[in-house]
Parts: C-alpha cells; structure tokens; sequence
DNA sequence: TTCAAAATGAAGCCTTGGCTACAGATTGCC
DNA sequence: GGCAATCTGTAGCCAAGGCTTCATTTTGAA
C-alpha cells in the first residue's frame, strides 16, 4: 500500500522501449489495484461522517459487503498508514490525508459515471462499473473526461 | 476464483433496496478483480503463441513484469482451472475454454482503448489505463461503448 | 438496575499474488 | 562429449483481504 500521495498514482513517466512497455503497464495496474481499497473505504467513512454524523465499523462492514471482522482489519491498515483514526468503541474518523483522499475520490467516481452515462450507459449499471473503472482512471484520462464533459453539456 | 462463462462476469440482476445496493456493487468489483489476472495471462499467452509460436514461463513473466517463480505459480492455477495445459519445458498452450477467454478478453481491451482515445485520451495513456479499466467493464457497459463507437465513426 | 442483545475487537485460518533462493533439466557452444 | 549458461520448477516467506469463532464492551429495554 502507498502512502497518501501516491494513492491516486500519477500517469507513465517517459518512453519505454517495446517489451518493458506492457510490464510497466501492468505494474501501473497493480499498482492502482493496492490503492483500491483503500480508495474505497476513506470515501465510504467520509460519506457515513457527512449523512449520519459518524462511521461504525459494523456500518462499514454492510454497506461494503464484507465481515464486520473484514472491515476492522482494513481500519486498522488505514491507521497505521495514517488515513484514519479511531478510539475503541468510538467510530472512526479521517485525518487531514483522509479527507483529502476522500474529496479527490469522490470526484472521479462522480466524473466517471457522468462520462459513462454520456456514452449511454445506464445510470445503475455506470454506478456499478464505475465503482472499479475509477480507481484505473489515471490523471491523464481523468482530465481528458472533464473536457470531454464540458464540451458536450452534462 | 470463478470457472470459464463468470470470468467477464454479468451486469448487476433486479433491483436491491438502498443499503445492499452498494454491498452488491463492491461484491462485483471485487469479483472482476479476481478475474483480472487470469484474463491478463490468458490474453497474452495467446499473443506470445500467435506472435511467436510459443509461450513460455520466462517470456510471460519478463511481458508481465513479475518473477518468474509468479509466473509459474499462476500459470498453475490456470491449469488448475481448465484454462492452460502445460508439459514441462515445453512451454504452455490454451484450452478451447483459455482460447475463447483471450478472445472475449482482447475484443474487449481493443473497444476500451478505442474509445478512450476517441474521447480525447493519447493513445499511450489509453493502453496503459485500459489495462485496468477493462476488467471492469460489463456487457452493458462494453455494448454501450459498442454503439458509441459506431455512432460517431472510430 | 439488571440483563440480554448488539457492537466491537482479537485470534486464527484461507487464497491470491508478490518475492528470493535453490535444485534440476535442457540447450548450445566449444 | 562435456560443461556452462539458461530455463524450469519447487519451496518457503510475506502482506493483503477475505472468512469464522470467541471474548469483551456497550447499549438499550424491561
């Protein structure tokens, strides 16, 4: 897992000669891939602290799908890499990094579905696809959607 | 891991109330997360095998970007799960089952990457995201672009 | 106030997908 | 034919992210 910064990675660097192209393409993904969670989790726990004020693990837990154990384990990754805090019993809250994390996430993922039902997909089914599109959408991409946005009315 | 038809999985069913819709969005993403590896190797065990008439362990781990070791270690779940057979030091072949997943796997990456650049993205960026984004996108999704695509000519 | 239900957290297990290190097979060059 | 380099495969380690089970804490209702 990177630290804050990197969590939502930045585009390729310079030119690649042929074959280590497609390897750094992947590492790229799996890069993206170890970021996901994470992603997913701070916007979750920034949505639950906006609509209801706070953010239980048990809450978490349902609205992600997992275990609530699952979802206790995570927390616990998010603060030793400095996303969130918690004290026991007391619902978890983001730090500064967190927030931060959670307003870009929540933009992409807005952007994302907007560009997805543009091009005609059906508003579920872009929520849905969009829940793991978003987190490949490198800057590049993300900035050539908001154009794209603009020039055609939303 | 899911078997050979769920590894582009489906869209989502009926309708879910509130709360367990977002549940069953994360489960899909995950879902096609797990998918993703096993279309990444298939998809380039079948280009190693049209381009160069073989594919071996060296080859796709060095294309991947991952030690070799990894690379044999997937590579046995994929004949694990029908997808691959492999003799030893005789390099690894699809199954009718592996060939039909590279297929589906590649239409799919080419009509990504396709209309990402027609939306503005330069073709490098689009390679290089399309090779997360695409796992991720679903049949309703893949025939909106689809359409796309062919509404406004490519 | 008491007590049961619900939430919390810890512990331990599993699979995936990375890695390094080492052993054995194959190949090709001399 | 022999030997070194390369390729292959196995074993063992790690972290992430799932799970179940169980003990503890908190909460709320009677």
């Amino acid at each position: 897992m990177d630290d804050g910064d990197d969590a939502i990675r930045q585009s390729a660097p310079a030119e690649l000669p042929g074959e280590d192209t497609q390897a750094h393409r992947f590492g790229l993904a799996r890069e993206a891939q170890a970021t996901a969670v994470t992603e997913d989790y701070v916007e979750l726990i920034d949505d639950l602290i906006t609509t209801g004020g706070e953010a239980r693990p048990t809450d978490i837990a349902r609205r992600l799908g997992v275990a609530h154990a699952t979802a206790i384990k995570t927390i616990s990754r998010l603060k030793r890499d400095g996303f969130a805090v918690s004290r026991p019993y007391r619902g978890v809250f983001l730090t500064e990094q967190g927030r931060e994390l959670a307003c870009r996430v929540r933009a992409r993922h807005r952007l994302v579905v907007e560009v997805l039902t543009m091009l005609g997909v059906p508003e579920d089914v872009a929520e849905a696809d969009a829940e793991g599109i978003e987190h490949f959408v490198s800057p590049v991409t993300l900035a050539a959607f908001a154009a794209y946005r603009d020039r055609h009315g939303a």
